[in-house]
Formats: structure tokens, sequence, C-alpha cells
DNA sequence: CCGAATCTTGACTGATTCACTCCGGATTGA
DNA sequence: TCAATCCGGAGTGAATCAGTCAAGATTCGG
């Protein structure tokens, strides 16, 4: 299970503007140039964000994209549910592996573990913010997460296998 | 982002030998039948299964699978690495933005929300196990789990949307 | 010792998704 | 006007998914 590369560029874009949007809007080809991704991909991935209201676009000669809000009311789970459309997604409402075995008038005892599953994703995505990831660099950020998060330490955040 | 039919399979057929598996093995094409999966598709999984030993197999003609630990020993991660390969996979490890980008010598704020993400996805799965499935029908796992996690309560349980 | 039932392995296939490009059009500032 | 930008959507090659199929190995009953 893994995400797209949409919620990777989305990021990226996101993190982007917040870093050097201040100044005004910047061209998605200028950014896509700077972050060294593709430029066309780029500009379809800023035109989720901004659908989703994350950025605000500008037309025009010197256009481009801001950040539509303050990077601490944008959280990461806001930019993957742009690009990606959702952050898990319960298989058995999308892709059933049977039309009435998978329907909720049936009882099946596997069903609570993907709704756990998505809660607790969604409960991490929503926590961090793309003002958390600014400062301190990978280690600065690893530790925030780590402190904010410590509440089941059987596992840590390294970096192992 | 989800996991494919093999993780959805896979359970089922644990479930199943949790369940009826005590009397002896179980024939793969028995227990496709009875679950309403295809057969041979079914065949495919209870090798994965194997071949991580989560469950054993018996050939010739009255042969099948059976569990190979008890069901308090196998968890969710288990079964789902078992047939799926990983539990969440790093994009950056296996599909990287770009070769020098994503090498761990260089800085990326991005990286630790990934590997924060992995490590509250396997704590989830581990700490499930397939004996914790077997009781008090959907209504009875969705209360043992929400007892178990109900740390960072802010969302709960719920099957909204 | 033969044959039926079962597991074992790996190749194969159609459908879907992914990652990305391309093109024609609309909007704006110089 | 025209050049730069955003906008929408169609299109494409590669990869993955979901599942099948065929050929072989193992075991047991008779
Ligand atoms: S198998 Fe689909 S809801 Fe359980
Ligand atoms: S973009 Fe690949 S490690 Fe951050």
């Amino acid at each position: 299970m893994r995400f797209t590369t949409q919620a990777e560029y989305g990021l990226i874009c996101t993190l982007h503007l917040a870093r050097f949007g201040a100044a005004g809007p910047v061209a998605a080809r200028e950014m896509a140039e700077k972050e060294d991704l593709p430029a066309d991909y780029t500009e379809k991935i800023l035109r989720r964000l901004r659908q989703a209201g994350i950025v605000t676009s500008v037309r025009g000669v010197s256009g481009g994209f801001e950040l539509a809000r303050d990077a601490r009311e944008i959280s990461v789970k806001d930019v993957v549910e742009a690009t990606e459309g959702s952050t898990f997604e319960i298989n058995c409402r999308q892709h059933p592996v049977g039309a009435e075995r998978c329907d909720t008038t049936h009882d099946c005892s596997i069903r609570p573990v993907w709704y756990a599953l998505r809660t607790k994703i969604d409960e991490l995505l929503d926590q961090i913010r793309i003002s958390d990831l600014l400062e301190g660099g990978e280690v600065g950020v690893t530790e925030l997460i780590d402190i904010t998060w410590q509440d089941h330490g059987d596992t840590n955040l390294t970096m192992e296998r």
C-alpha cells in the first residue's frame, strides 16, 4: 500500500509555496523547474490543490499560485485528500469482494479493522500541518512528530529496514 | 491509498482456518467455495500465507491447509505483509521522486511524515490478532478495537461517509 | 502400484491505474 | 496585440491488479 506521486508532489508544491510564496504568486513552470518536477504534471497537481481550496491562482502574465490560507491551517491530510482523492480507501466500498457480502446489512468482522486504520491514518495526517514541516529540517520534523505521537511508543520513528 | 484484494482474501482465509480448521486441514477448493472466492486465486493466496509461515499445507488426497500457530499469535499485520509484501511502502524508497533528492544523504522534511505514518499503521495492525476477530461479530470487534485504541479519541470508529 | 485428490510453480492475460504529455482555449498585463 | 500564464480534458505507454491455466509433485485408498 502506498500513496501515488501526486501526494508527494502535492506536498512538495504546497511546501514550496509556504517557503517562497510570500512575495507574490509563483508560476507553475518556475516551481517545477526549481523543484525539478515534470512541468505539465506539476500544473495538473496545482490545479487539484486549487480545486480543493488549498491554493489560489492568478492568471495572466505575472500570475501563478499562492497558499489560500496560513500554513498552520493546512494539514498533510488536506493535501493528500486533494491530490489522491482520499487517504485510505475502504476496499469493501469501492472494490467489494462480493455484492451482498460487503453490504452494510451483513456482518463482517474484518471491516472494523479497516475503519480503525482509516481513523488512525486520518488522525495523524490531520495533526501534521504544513507549518510543522518548514523548520528544523528532517531531524527537527522527526523530533516534533515523535514528541506529538509517542503515546504508543512500542516502535519508534527510526529509518531501520 | 488502499490494500489490494489479496490482503482481504488473506484475512478471510486465515479467519476461515481459525474457525473451521481445528478438525483437520481444509482444502483450498472447499474453502474458496464456502467463502465464495475465485478458486485458483484462493490457492495462490494460501501459497503466500504458507511461504510466510502463517499456515501449513498437507498434500495428498485429504490434504489442505491449517494455521501454523495459535490465532492469538497471528496478527493482521502478519497476514497483510504476507499477502501484500508490505503494509505501507515509503514512496521515496521504491519510487523516488528524484535519485539524489530522495537519497538518505539529502534532507527532506516530508520523509518523517511517511515514516511516522508507517509506524502508526504497523502498530495498529500488529496489535490486532486473528483471535480478536473470532468473537463478538462486527459490533464486538469494533468495540474491542475502540477500547484498545481510544488514546487519541478525536475521531471515532463510526462508519460515517 | 494405479489413480484420484490435493498442493506447487510459474507463465499468461485482460482490465485498470499510474505517471505523464499534449493541445486548444481563456485570462491578464505590457 | 501578444506573450505569459492558468485551465480543462483527452491521450499514451508502462506498471500493477485480479484472476486463469497448464504441467508437475505428493499422498492416500484400494
Ligand atoms: S469482506 Fe467486504 S466487508 Fe468484509
Ligand atoms: S521527496 Fe523523496 S525523500 Fe522527500
